[in-house]
DNA sequence: TCCATATATGCACATATATTCATATGAACA
DNA sequence: TGTTCATATGAATATATGTGCATATATGGA
């Protein structure tokens, strides 16, 4: 790993990083990435748990396929979701963490 | 810190995560925190640097500094911004790996 | 006080994107 | 083959947002 940081990101890397970091931006993929950190589910376990349209929860999955951040096997008729990338929950946590000390709980 | 997880975000958790990894979805807004990251800099070397219009600096460090990203101190005519949270070099670099990961490259 | 410099900000515009609707695809099964 | 269920996707729309221009504010100096 890098022992502590070159001095300037390449405009691909900053354009790739900003990339990135929009699977995050939006509280619908939040709550999916969320749901898929607790157990795999279906499309419709999600559309149920989120409480939300199946074509908004569909064109969300596609985004975060497409970022590598969810993978989904078919089971028959219906499509299994599960998270891909091991930073997610520690990437939550700390946007968690973020909120909780600006607003000042510093403990739970 | 949470030993493992409660089972469901607040929706103004979700919309405050949002709000917080926005800040990271932008090329501009990651050039300017990994700037700030190597030192402190006041907005023309900013502008200097990253080789941008001033007003659209301007424009990214009040979101930064909506966000509590970054603060800043007044040296005379000049604004002297730095990080104001120790877990954004935390976060860029999980982003970095992601991608360099989801590149192929295991290794530097 | 008048001017130059540094930074901030309102407005307008262009672009990005989240959602919904309608529909397509595809699997299971009668 | 025809139907139903699960999911995906294209088009349209509404909203959000990044940037540049013009200008405001503030500081230091002549």
């Amino acid at each position: 790993m890098s022992d502590k940081k070159n001095y300037s990101l390449s405009e691909e890397m900053c354009y790739d990083l900003a990339d990135f970091f929009k699977n995050f931006d939006d509280a619908t993929r939040i709550k999916i990435l969320y749901a898929l950190f607790q157990r795999e589910m279906c499309v419709s376990e999600l559309v149920n748990e989120l409480d939300m349209n199946q074509s908004a929860i569909s064109h969300q999955l596609r985004v975060l396929r497409q970022s590598d951040l969810v993978k989904f096997r078919k089971e028959g008729k219906t499509a299994v979701y599960s998270l891909d990338d091991s930073h997610v929950a520690t990437l939550l946590e700390m946007g968690i963490e973020h909120i909780r000390h600006k607003n000042g709980y510093e403990e739970e």
